[in-house]
DNA sequence: ATAACTTATAGTACATTTGACTAGAAGTAG
DNA sequence: CTACTTCTAGTCAAATGTACTATAAGTTAT
């Protein structure tokens, strides 16, 4: 196997978390080169014998530990002069994950790797807040049109938690009642007969987003809109 | 002006035209190479001075003879093996363009340049009936949410050419009155003071799209749904 | 000139969906 | 037992979507 990286291409990856109401992304320190020390978007080099889905695959499992559920090229980034002394182009991907899932474990070439909210991002090197930016645009439509923000929240959630992650994402409050209203008449969610611990009210119902149903109701033609 | 190539790294695009009911795509017959007489999607190479932006419109208008109103990167392709003999990585993007508005100019290296309708495209190499399909799924979603549909007729058309723009790309038959209201309810359709002509019926009033009509709704939050 | 035909355009009636809001149920804490 | 919190069900008017019908405005054939 070809070790070999074609020079002039490379991946970032956008990796999206979701804590408590606060939306995520993965940030690498640089442990060497031109920007050693500074907080960036996990990247790395494709080689020659490897997909770029492979590469992106890879790229993400050397950061995170584990293969993951949801990843999807997002676009290309190639302005001239987006890097130095060089012409590199990137390739854009994104992945929604649960961070309790992961244990951070910084490879080779990072000092150390972090979550880091929205709001508090550092300053990027290169074009990364652009392609941040672009991906958190991205992220807001798409998740109003697929159900993709499952994969940010425990298998077992409460509507509530459903809903805080849309208003954390969209960056705007929804009606408690209508919302679930909403996600209920579409059907794909399965109830667990098991219901919340530890809060000091009510407990809530626990569901569970159910896949197989999800993908019957799209081949009838019924499609997520929220 | 280096006109040197980055070796691994293609643009192919997707140029989407539409004629009476039917959508087409342009496709260019190779003059040389090894998939000479074949036809494929107009492509070519991106030089170290250009961004990738300026790199498919540059080949856009190599083709075309104009620069183009509408064009947009789709996804990087990049299986190892799409490309014989070398590893390529391609990004295609696409165009909708007015097919009457361009007279079709073969380049350099491709021996005829030719419009296809979508059911009658011969077979493609490489990944390139990939990279259709894809184009098309793409295309199908996004004109049901932007109004790029406008993009592939005339300046001025009737109501029923803009429905039968639609039927065509969403494949599915739409109600006339209800196409016609909801089109109208937008409000960003101007209408001109001509009527059709040479129709041996009653003729249809001509509408033209306002841009900025639809910028300024667009900023009150008000989106194009079909 | 008039009837027959074609397409444009307006309107209607019913079902469904949305948005704002109310109200009771279920559980916790003092 | 009471006060408090959140969950969950429901109401109602307004907006929208769907499947039609009806009429208008022309063209062509007789």
């Amino acid at each position: 196997m070809s070790e070999l990286v074609i020079d002039a291409l490379s991946i970032d990856s956008l990796i999206f978390g979701f804590k408590k109401t606060e939306l995520d992304v993965l940030l690498v320190q640089h442990g060497e080169g031109i920007s050693k020390g500074k907080w960036a978007l996990p990247g790395g080099w494709i080689k020659y014998s490897e997909s770029i889905d492979d590469s992106a695959n890879r790229i993400l499992k050397d950061l995170t530990g584990v293969s993951n559920i949801y990843l999807e090229q997002l676009k290309a980034f190639g302005s001239v002069s987006r890097y130095p002394n060089k012409r590199v182009i990137t390739i854009a991907f994104y992945a929604l994950v649960k961070p309790e899932n992961y244990i951070l474990q910084p490879g080779f070439t990072a000092a150390d790797a972090q979550w880091f909210k929205i709001s508090e991002v550092p300053e990027l090197p290169y074009d990364h807040k652009a392609i941040l930016d672009h991906g958190l645009r991205y992220l807001k439509h798409k998740v109003r049109h697929e159900p993709i923000g499952f994969n940010l929240i425990p298998k077992k959630f409460t509507l509530l938690q459903l809903q805080e992650l849309y208003e954390a994402i969209l960056e705007q409050k929804l009606d408690k009642p209508n919302f679930r209203r909403k996600i209920m008449k579409m059907d794909f969610l399965e109830l667990c007969d098991e219901k919340q611990t530890a809060v000091s009210h009510r407990a809530a119902s626990l569901f569970r987003f159910d896949k197989k149903k999800y993908k019957m109701l799209k081949e009838k033609g019924i499609t997520f809109e929220l």
